[in-house]
DNA sequence: TCTATTATACTCGTACACAAGTTAATTGCA
DNA sequence: TGCAATTAACTTGTGTACGAGTATAATAGA
């Protein structure tokens, strides 16, 4: 098998040429890539919990609350409890979280069309439909959504704690 | 920008699936995904220098040399000094890495044909040849490969350890 | 020859991805 | 109503990506 042929190197290769393209783009704003594009998010729609923005931008739980420390900490975003669900929390970008906000999805937007130059419109296509494609079937295999049965099988002793 | 529209955002979850599926695959050797890659170019050519698998699976120093450090805890490689160039060392599989190299081989070549399947030969050869364009044309932007020359301009005191 | 440069492999620090597990709050159901 | 199951957000630990910097060895040029 040469790399050539590999799905996984290739896809893997690709992702890490966009990334790195992104976060040299993004660095004038002192942003990751992410960081960047979790902004992109909230300069849409502001005032979600974690877990709503973690469904959106399709990230673990884990992951998100790393960023979100990240941005919390750069002044960018701020954590609000929710009176309704006491469990959750309101993300809420701040004064120059918008303005940043603002900026990241300008040059994520100028960044994408100056990555995909070298495509022709078909192959924009093509590849937006081939990805497509592979998330809708591929999930189904193997998500990172966790599942809620089919745990290894604990009865009795499970939280015993004497 | 809505996500769909952004390529970075697709590259990564593409990646991320194809990392998730190959990792779940490859976990029955307790490989990560990267290691049984890794060991996967060793199964093709044994004994090469760091540098040398490291242009091969394009993989940074750093990273490379932490991979590297696992797989030899685990037993399937070793570094070897070289006494033709003492600057560099060479990686050989041991007698239970060759196994497992091939072993790697074998279910990724076959994780690679499960994950295509949904796509059709037109697709997997329109993929194949974005990734090629985007790679060729993209790595001019902004490569990992450290530039030879153009430095910051140190002259002088470089190395003066007075 | 001797010094400046380059190359090799390494360490360190930061950021992500993700599995697993925790705590507290909410919801569902008998 | 009361308790089990679920949910929200977080923590911990491991692995990977990568920028930056280090020590040592090899090499090229004056």
């Amino acid at each position: 098998m040469e790399k050539v042929d590999c799905i996984f190197f290739q896809l893997a290769k690709a992702y890490q040429l966009g990334n790195r393209f992104l976060t040299q783009r993004v660095s004038e704003l002192n942003l990751t890539s992410v960081q960047a594009m979790i902004l992109g998010f909230l300069d849409h729609e502001d005032q979600v919990t974690s877990s709503e923005l973690g469904k959106r931008a399709e990230l673990d739980s884990a992951t998100l609350t790393g960023i979100l420390d990240r941005l919390e900490t750069a002044g960018f975003i701020e954590r609000k409890g929710n009176p309704d669900d006491r469990r959750s929390i309101r993300i809420h970008l701040t004064k120059q979280g918008k303005v940043m906000a603002h900026e990241a999805s300008r040059v994520i937007i100028e960044a994408n069309k100056e990555f995909l130059q070298v495509l022709t419109e078909e192959q924009k296509r093509d590849l937006h439909g081939i990805i497509q494609t592979l998330r809708q079937y591929t999930t189904r295999l193997k998500t990172h959504i966790k599942h809620p049965g089919r745990m290894p099988e604990k009865r009795s002793n499970y939280g015993n704690h004497s």
